[in-house]
Order: structure tokens, then C-alpha cells, then sequence
RNA sequence: GGGGCCGUAGUUCAGUUGGUUAGAAUGCCUGACUGUCGAUCAGGAGGUCGCGAGUUCGAGCCUCGUCGGCCCCGCCA
């Protein structure tokens, strides 16, 4: 006999009709006389009936069902008495009854309930991911995640772009990420890398005319681990030729209103703001800010430089910056609060938290008295304090002022409530910095060794590198980075030029690289393009809290695969054909 | 590499100031029950308190070490 129908699909159109149902045994209420099962698949769960008086040997097989097990029943649909109809799910209407019955496997008892009610631990249900996997909560995002590769496909499809697989065994590159190694049996002593992204082939692959290319695609990247990081990710990978970041903006800006369209049922406003990069950092602190709510930063060096606080004084002599926040309300906050505030902004190297509560008489704090009149006015003017309110204070480098103060923000910022937490704001971050300071203040590229300058700033490239802006952009979400891109450099003397001032010889940058800077000689038209994190994206159209929800079979902490036990050791004959010997 | 929180029954957790026999809920097993839907009721089984040292008359609880899980800093072109 074959399956009719799904368990969940069963509506009161089918009232009447013979089905046969596969799928396992979820809850049963055995009422002595009559037994429900509710017999469970992908799609949801319909309930069966055994009754005594129908069919007493199946009666009797049904009271030896267990959790779990795989069964298949035929039976006929029938409506369910008047005040047993259940509206909480689509087949509460109705139920079957079951006339055969076949077990398929008998199960163990699950070593934790398949329902959505009680949390468990991750490493157990790690574990035991394909039991997981049968909760409704983590089918449903994994059907959603499915869904959504359809409406992204759709939509490339749609606009021209052309489905390119890029290979997974690739070139080590060790700018950057961690690479994974693969080594070679066939070249022992050689490795290949998984790609931490596909960006060079997608470039080649503007050289070789493909013109608009698009790849749902692995990335590997040897790191460790956050909430939002796995070892191997998934990424909406995008490159156009003949092209500006306006291009980029309104396809990308188009993907993501039919992805909330068709997902979300939600229409989103395009174009999305930008806000330029400097901006970012100067008023939020941070260069991904989540803009639902203002809770701004205001810089006070100015002020402070004036006070007869020396604290402040000589980190604004030394090149230091002193921000601040205004926390509405905040003058409620007790002692134990402000302390707590201060580790928090510790954690990213504060040394302090300087704080004044401005009441009905004033400006009160420790540090008050060292400001005259004048400055405190200017204080309450540049925050616009009111009564109540509780001014917070980071004074610093940059590289510690912008971090504390923009995770304070967020912070107060969802202790407050501030947001609405359901609302998504966009937003393009654009007029990157092409380098940052590495450790030894050398610089490293802001995004990666590909992406182009500014054509008014390029020729800073040896005098000044720092001052040299990217054509770069990142689309932000509620404050978390969903994708990010860059025109490509498309000319083989400009990307000479980025090696060089990297600190790539001609012959580092010739091994690495060369036959990207070789495939520049034959004529490379000008292109860019952008990634966008897929798992992260699912995530937060989820509102889930972290990315292994959305991947079936993710990494632990540690990067591991508990189930199968991966990464593990290997048999020392793979190692010799490999020409490998462990040095452990 | 560093910081934080956590680890007690299959699962989720409680466990007071260190005190004698370690609890609850749920799941599991047995029984009862003919309209339930996270069924209900009665009974029962179920523990290396992560592991190892130490302090103590006595340790789930205190100390040190260690292992494991999650979160974060660094790292993530």
C-alpha cells in the first residue's frame, strides 16, 4: 500500500476517504476503551483512532506503539465528534480510523521529548541531531531555510545571472583566515585550501565574460567559533561586470525585498539609507550600528580638553578621544548598576567608566567639580540632558572609546527596550577605510587585498595608505552584518601597487597570486560584488539566537562534530600514501 | 592565548550555614480509565552529584587541579 497523503495535510475536505499515512509515533492517550495516536511527518501530525469496538486486534497492537516508532496505517478520514475538534492545528478537525497497520521499526526511547516545550541541551541534542531534527521548532527552520534557496535562485534566475560552482579544493591563500588544508596523495607533501570564499574565481570569472555570476556556496574558514561563526558556512555569492556599488545596491536591495516578501510576508522600503563609514564610528561607535534606535555617542574632547580633569586632559593630549552616551533615565541607576556598566565596558579595555547624574540641582558625580559652569552647560547642551538622566563617559584610544561605548549602547539599549524588536532596519555602511593598523601598525586590508580605491584617493596608496578610501560597502541588519563587497580592482598595475603596499614582494604576490595578475594582461573588465552570510540571514529572519539552528549539522564550540566525531585521527596508512607523519 | 557562566536521575532543574536516607517535574515501567490532544489517576524503578586530589569528625556544597558545554575578548583578508 502506498502513502496517500502527509499527516499534516489532512483537512475536512477529506472526510469520507481511505488514506494511508507513513510516519512516527508522537504522543498517545490511551483511554482504556479508545487509544489516540497522533501519528507524526515533516508536514505536521494527524490523529488516530483505535477503538475496541471497530477493530479489537489492532486496538491491541496500537497499545504496544511506542514513542518513535515508524509506522504505516490505512483508514478512513471521519469528522471528530462535535467538542473534540481541536483548532490549534490544521488537522484538528478530523481524524482517522485506522483499519491496518504495519510497524515499520520498533525505537529505543528517545533520550529526550520531540516536542518544542522543553529546552535541552545542545551537546545532547547535537548528539542525537537526527532525533532534533524531528522537533517541529527545527523542521520548520529548516524547511524555511530550504524555501528561501528557491526565492534566491528564483530571483538571480530572474535578473540573468548565471549559477557558477567554483571549486572546493583550491589555492591556499594565507592573508586572511585560517585555511583548511586537504593534502594531495597524488602530490605528497602538497595541500590544497578550502576556500574561505570563492572571490578570485568569481573575479576570473567576470574576465571570462560571464558577466553576472551568482553561487549559493560553502566558505571554510579555520577560526574559532561564536554564535554567529562556523567552521563552514553558507554564503549568497554575487559578482557583476560593468558596474558601480549603485548597481550592487538596487539588486541587492531587490533580493532582500523579495526574500521578505516571500518569507516574511513583509515589505521593506528601498532604497536602503547608506551612512558612510566615519559616520558609523562616530555616532554609534561601530561599524555595523544598529540603527532602530538613536542612543548616540557624542564626542567631548573638546569640553574635556578645557576641565581640570587630568584624566581626561592627557588622553586627549596623547591622541585619545573621550565619547559619551546619555542614558534617559538613567540617573535611577544605583551604584551596583554603574559598576556593572563599567565591567561591561572593560571587557573591550576601558579602564573606567567616568559618569555624572544630572538632577534638578545639576550636574552630581566625583568628577563634576572639575568642570566649570560653562563646561557642564556645554555637557547637558551637547547630549540635550534632561533631569533624570545619566551621562556615561569613555575616554580612551579609539580602538577601545568606540567598542565599550557601542556595546553600553546596546546594552541599555535592550535593557531600556528601546526597539522594537520585531522591526528591520537596513542599512549600506559605504566609504570604507581601504586598510586598517595590524599589530605592528602596518596596514592590512579592511576587507580583502581585491578591492578597489577610490580613484580620487588611489594615489595615497605609497604616500599615506591610511588615508586611502574603498570602494567597499557592507549591508547591516539590526545592527548585525549580513553582507558585505567592493569593486574589484580590475587593472594589474593597481593591484601591483595594493601588493606592494601590503608588503607582498613581486614574487610573493607572483606565487599567490599571479594568475589572477596574470588574467588582468587580457583585458578584465571593471567589476565588484558582494557575499552575503545565508546562515545568518536564515537566523535572523528566524529570530533565532545563534546559526548552528539553522544548519542541519553544525560544529560545536570547539569546531568539532560530536555525532560522528569529527575531526578525528586517521589510519597511518592514509598518512603514509599522504607523505604525512604526525609530530604530536 | 584570555575572561565569564555552567556541569546533580533519560531530560529540565532545586538542593539552605558543610550534617546523617540527595529531591521535584517530566520521561520510562506496571495497573486503572471509551473522546483525549503536553490526557488523567494510582503504584514502581531510576543517581560514579563530570573526574581527581585536598581541607574536615563529616563534602553535592569549601579549596586546588582537570575534563566537558555555552557566551564573550583576541582572531574571523
Amino acid at each position: 500500500m502506498k502513502r496517500t497523503h502527509y499527516c499534516g495535510d489532512l483537512r475536512s475536505e477529506h472526510i469520507g476517504q481511505t488514506v494511508t499515512l507513513c510516519g512516527w509515533v508522537w504522543h498517545w492517550r490511551d483511554h482504556g476503551g479508545v487509544i489516540f495516536i497522533d501519528i507524526r511527518d515533516r508536514t505536521g501530525h494527524s490523529q488516530l483512532v483505535f477503538d475496541p469496538n471497530h477493530h479489537q486486534e489492532n486496538h491491541r497492537r496500537a497499545n504496544l506503539l511506542r514513542s518513535e516508532f515508524v509506522i504505516e496505517i490505512t483508514g478512513q478520514v471521519r469528522e471528530r465528534p462535535e467538542g473534540t475538534k481541536n483548532p490549534n492545528y490544521g488537522t484538528g478537525e478530523i481524524e482517522i480510523v485506522v483499519n491496518e497497520m504495519a510497524v515499520f521499526s520498533e525505537s529505543e526511547t528517545p533520550p529526550f521529548p520531540i516536542a518544542d516545550h522543553v529546552d535541552i541541551g545542545e551537546d545532547v541534542r547535537l548528539k542525537y541531531r537526527y532525533l532534533d531534527l524531528r522537533r517541529p521548532a527545527m523542521r520548520e527552520s529548516v524547511l524555511f531555510r530550504s524555501r528561501c534557496y528557491h526565492v534566491v535562485r528564483n530571483y538571480f534566475n530572474a535578473n540573468e545571472f548565471i549559477e557558477v560552482e567554483t571549486p572546493v579544493l583550491s589555492k591556499s591563500t594565507p592573508e586572511g583566515a585560517r585555511d583548511f588544508l586537504v593534502p594531495s596523495r597524488v602530490s605528497p607533501g602538497e595541500f590544497y585550501a578550502l576556500p574561505q570564499s570563492p572571490q578570485i574565481y568569481k573575479q576570473l570569472c567576470m574576465i571570462g565574460g560571464l558577466d553576472r555570476y551568482f553561487q549559493i556556496v560553502k566558505c571554510y574558514r579555520d577560526e574559532d567559533q561564536r554564535a554567529d561563526r562556523q567552521p563552514e558556512f553558507t554564503q549568497i555569492d554575487v559578482e557583476m561586470s560593468f558596474i558601480t556599488p549603485e548597481d550592487i545596491f538596487a539588486v541587492m536591495e531587490g533580493l532582500m525585498k523579495v526574500i521578505w516578501r516571500e518569507m516574511k510576508g513583509v515589505k521593506i522600503e528601498t532604497p536602503f539609507p547608506r551612512m558612510p563609514y566615519d559616520e558609523a564610528m562616530a555616532r554609534f561607535g561601530c561599524d555595523r550600528p544598529d540603527i532602530r534606535f538613536a542612543l548616540e555617542l557624542k564626542d567631548i574632547g573638546d569640553i574635556a580638553k578645557e576641565s581640570d580633569f587630568q584624566v581626561f586632559q592627557s588622553i586627549v593630549d596623547s591622541g585619545g578621544i573621550i565619547s559619551g552616551l546619555c542614558v534617559k533615565g538613567g540617573a535611577a541607576f544605583s551604584r551596583k548598576e554603574i559598576d556593572d556598566l563599567a565591567s561591561e565596558a572593560a571587557i573591550y579595555g576601558a579602564k573606567g567608566l567616568a559618569w555624572m547624574k544630572y538632577s534638578e540641582k545639576g550636574l552630581e558625580s566625583s568628577i563634576v567639580k572639575f568642570f566649570s559652569e560653562g563646561q557642564q552647560n556645554a555637557l547637558i547642551e551637547r547630549f540635550a540632558a534632561e533631569p533624570g538622566d545619566l551621562l556615561l563617559f569613555v575616554a580612551d584610544k579609539k580602538e577601545i572609546v568606540y567598542p565599550s561605548l557601542s556595546h553600553l549602547r546596546l546594552l541599555i539599549g535592550a535593557r531600556q527596550k528601546l526597539f522594537d524588536p520585531a522591526a528591520d532596519r537596513f542599512l549600506w555602511i559605504v566609504d570604507w577605510p581601504l586598510f586598517e593598523k595590524d599589530d605592528n601598525g602596518n596596514p592590512t586590508p579592511s576587507h580583502h587585498p581585491f578591492t578597489s580605491p577610490t580613484p580620487d584617493t588611489l594615489d595615497f596608496l605609497e604616500t599615506d595608505p591610511f588615508r586611502v578610501r574603498a570602494q567597499a560597502y557592507d549591508l547591516v541588519l539590526n545592527g548585525i552584518e549580513i553582507g558585505g563587497g567592493s569593486i574589484r580592482i580590475h587593472r594589474r598595475d593597481v593591484q601591483s601597487r595594493m601588493f606592494k603596499t601590503l608588503g607582498l614582494t613581486e614574487e610573493k604576490a607572483q606565487e599567490r597570486f599571479g594568475f589572477l595578475l596574470d588574467a588582468f594582461r587580457y583585458g578584465a573588465p571593471p567589476h565588484g560584488g558582494i557575499a552575503f552570510g545565508y546562515d545568518r540571514l536564515i537566523m535572523l529572519m528566524l529570530g533565532l539566537p545563534n546559526i548552528r539552528e539553522v544548519i542541519v549539522f553544525p560544529k560545536n564550540q570547539r569546531a568539532q562534530a560530536v555525532m560522528e566525531g569529527a575531526p578525528s585521527e586517521v589510519d597511518e596508512e592514509q598518512l603514509r600514501e599522504l607523505g604525512i607523519r604526525k609530530k604530536l
